[in-house]
DNA sequence: TCCCGATATCTTGACGTCAAGATAATACAA
DNA sequence: TTGTATTATCTTGACGTCAAGATATCGGGA
């Protein structure tokens, strides 16, 4: 009987028309993703970022040499909107962990790149941040850990890849 | 290879000392949450609310009658801090859904309750919202659908049952 | 009775996000 | 070559959230 549980209790009883069967797991979902997203902001602001800043940089990062995308390469990577990323790469900017450089073959596009300042950012930021990751779920059985990632994987195709 | 996927092989192409075996699980956690919460969005949308007063009424619903809490019990509710819920309460209280009513017994609390119109506009919600949930659910296998929420269950319980 | 710590709620200011639309450059058909 | 649709990015305004602190009330000890 979790929090979980106690909300369904309670709507059982106000409103025993309802299905709620779905409503647990939803709710479980979205709560555990709130309580990682929490325990992972601290380590980000350990290293002057938060969560979507070190988006930014981490997608710079692991997209190999020449560390550099157009903002509309960041957005298909992203689940963000076009101001958002537009706000984000100012503020890195600002910070002097990105720049942004004309595209010479395209006059309407930009190419974001990290400076050396930002590669170090986000290669100590990143360091940490999966030491942080493997803490939040070490004290998960590693069984229920490879069953739960398969189930979360088959779910989530169901909304990431359409056919 | 689903994104989450990619992204972790960009990860062991660019820093293969990282160990992100993690990474997949958490990540895969938020993306469902953050396609599901918009999801659900729109319904509430469709009734003139969002998740934010959404989350209040539907508190104040499941109570049951006479349908009033305290801001501290709704706070005890939520995952959200004091300053959020006195916005929400004041959204909800010039849209005619709540009100406020001093507490006689205590001068510092307050409760906040559901209007005619309040009620009316959570149980016509709520019975949508019961419904976007299941469709958001449906394409999942029953076994596969029972064997995620226990393995989510298990895993919350580890953030919310401090023991 | 009086005072002070605890409690309940609200206020303030900054920030991240989004939807919708603006701006500017490119591509391609006529 | 010209004109229009398309593409890439940015701007604007509104909103929800948070952390930190302010305000007001309560409760218990001296």
């Amino acid at each position: 009987m979790d929090r979980v549980d106690e909300i369904l209790a309670q709507w059982n009883r106000e409103r025993p028309d309802l299905d709620v069967t779905s409503m647990g797991l939803i709710g479980r979902i979205r709560r555990l993703a709130a309580h990682l997203g929490r325990e992972m902001e601290k380590t980000f602001a350990a290293h002057g970022l938060n969560s979507a800043t070190f988006d930014v940089l981490a997608t710079l990062r692991r997209s190999g040499p020449p560390y550099g995308l157009s903002p509309g390469d960041l957005l298909a990577a992203m689940m963000i909107t076009s101001g958002t990323l537009t706000n984000r790469i100012d503020q890195l900017e600002k910070a002097g962990l990105v720049k942004r450089n004309h595209n010479p073959e395209d006059g309407r596009s930009v190419i974001v790149s990290l400076t050396d300042k930002g590669f170090s950012a986000i290669d100590a930021a990143v360091t940490a941040h999966a030491a942080t990751q493997a803490r939040l779920v070490a004290s998960l059985p590693a069984a229920d850990k490879a069953a739960l990632d398969a189930l979360l994987r088959g779910y989530l195709a169901r909304f990431e890849n359409p056919a």
